[in-house]
DNA sequence: TGGGGTTAT
DNA sequence: ATAACCC
């Protein structure tokens, strides 16, 4: 890594360097010493990330879908959970991942749509990424209502078009986090306000173009920008400035609120004593290390100071599709079929509209088991290339193929010979790749997906152990 | 707990 | 193939 430092909360040396080049601006009328000043931090760790968090988002595609549903307490139904709801649902009580049952209880005026069918979710969820790539190409989606746009470059750009009158005149869109006054001789303070501003366009233009409100934040890093997004919240936006990053930090009730935090790290935590960022901070390195391995130990430990420096990766197209289905019960091999069939039939419309290949495929079971948190078992095989060809075209019967291949998976993890008790069946297509439509060339052999991409690139690798057909 | 996703080991 | 993380 090239990066010594971190972003995120300091920077004080630079700060006065600013300070003194950036003094007498607003006298001389000159933006000399921005434009001086600001090429040469391009490639420093100074950047401007927004986080954009759409508000509710089941629930607003379903009242964008059925506008009679706008003004009513809607929750979004998946089995028997309400996953998620409008906000008039939420002053009745309402939470999001709450039993159907308790729901209605709380509020029984609440209207309930099904959500199991992530279809038109998904499609919006594209559309409001590829809005946002129209600002900036740096765009990852972190599930269907996330993103983070990298701004750096941008404002950067817009820096340098400002005119010398109107640095006076730059006003922060938004929220400041806890109310910081923003100094405007501060080039830290200045970019981050550009940044505030192509937030607030990159809403309106959500809900100018798709009719969606979110929440933005404006930070110097991922983590901050995620965690100040949330400050202020429907439909609002916050930027922090460097000098609350600590205020922010420690505003966090507790270590499992820190984004990369999870489940297992949380107890593994806990059982250590660690409660609080401020534990988290205080804690010996050395003994974290050991507990959770060098990586996880540094990592987690940056974070709790609000430094996190990890880019913001383009996630372009999905490097996988997958549908699944839960159920109280599955215990026989012709019941197994039939809902395979179903999420396969689902899943080849998905992948014949996205146009690339897949080369894998496989299939996910759960066991009942009253207890075990987290019990699912896989198993996965290449596609075999002539199905693969088929796959686009609507003329040949392809679920037939991929239905026999996905049985034999089954067959492979579950004695049918002996009783057994499923409560979830998943089918995944992964491997992605483009189609090979070039002709051939002489450069073909070092271009070929297939060679190119998969052995080199290291991110789209055979590294897993697929079992092949012929082990049947 | 749903119905998805990602990366690392 | 699993385990961790995210929503």
């Amino acid at each position: 890594g090239v990066e010594l430092e971190e972003e995120g909360c300091g920077n004080e040396e630079d700060d006065e360097a600013w300070a003194m080049e950036l003094s007498d601006v607003g006298a001389a009328g000159s933006l000399q010493g921005v434009h001086d000043q600001v090429l040469p931090t391009q490639n420093s760790s100074t950047r401007v990330i927004v986080h954009v968090d759409l508000d509710c988002f089941y629930a607003q595609v379903e009242m964008i879908s059925n506008p009679e549903l706008k003004d009513k307490p809607l929750g979004v139904q998946q089995k028997y959970l309400v996953v998620t709801c409008n906000y008039e649902a939420r002053k009745l009580g309402v939470k999001k991942l709450m039993n159907v049952r308790v729901a209605k209880e709380k509020c029984p005026q609440l209207v309930l749509v099904n959500g199991e069918d992530l279809t038109r979710y998904r499609e919006m969820s594209y559309k409001v990424t590829e809005l946002l790539e129209e600002f900036s190409p740096v765009v990852e989606r972190l599930g269907f209502d996330e993103n983070f746009v990298d701004l750096t470059e941008m404002v950067e750009k817009r820096l340098q078009q400002l005119q010398s009158d109107e640095l006076s005149a730059m006003t922060v869109s938004g929220h400041v986090y806890n109310n910081q006054s923003i100094n405007l001789h501060d080039i830290l303070h200045i970019r981050l306000l550009v940044g505030s501003q192509i937030a607030a366009e990159m809403r309106e233009a959500m809900y100018n173009r798709l009719g969606l409100t979110g929440c933005a934040g404006v930070a110097s890093n991922k983590l901050l920008a995620k965690l100040v997004s949330g400050v202020f919240k429907p439909n609002q936006q916050t930027v922090l400035l460097p000098e609350s990053c600590q205020h922010l930090i420690h505003s966090l009730n507790h270590i499992k609120e820190i984004p990369g935090i999870g489940y297992k790290t949380t107890k593994c935590l806990e059982a250590l004593g660690i409660t609080s960022v401020h534990d988290l901070q205080t804690f010996s390195s050395k003994i974290l290390e050991k507990e959770l391995g060098i990586l996880v130990a540094q990592r987690i430990l940056k974070l709790s100071f609000g430094e996190d420096n990890s880019p913001v990766i383009p996630s372009g197209p999905p490097q996988s599709f997958s549908e699944e289905d839960s159920f109280k019960k599955c215990s026989s091999e012709v019941e197994a079929k039939k809902r395979i069939e179903e999420l396969l039939a689902s899943l080849l419309n998905r992948v014949c509209r996205d146009g690339r290949k897949p080369h894998t495929v496989r299939l996910i079971i759960r066991r009942y088991s009253s207890e075990k948190h987290y019990g699912r078992e896989s198993r996965q095989c290449p596609i075999p290339s002539h199905v693969i060809q088929k796959l686009g075209t609507g003329n040949y019967d392809v679920m037939t193929p991929m239905v026999e291949i996905l049985m034999k998976l089954f067959r492979n993890m579950v004695n049918v010979k002996m009783p057994f008790h499923l409560t979830l069946l998943s089918v995944c297509f992964c491997n992605l790749k483009a189609l090979n439509t070039a002709k051939k060339g002489p450069m073909d052999y070092y271009l070929t997906p297939s060679l190119t991409t998969a052995s080199h690139s290291g991110k789209r690798s055979f590294k897993m152990k697929d079992t092949h057909m012929e082990d049947f």
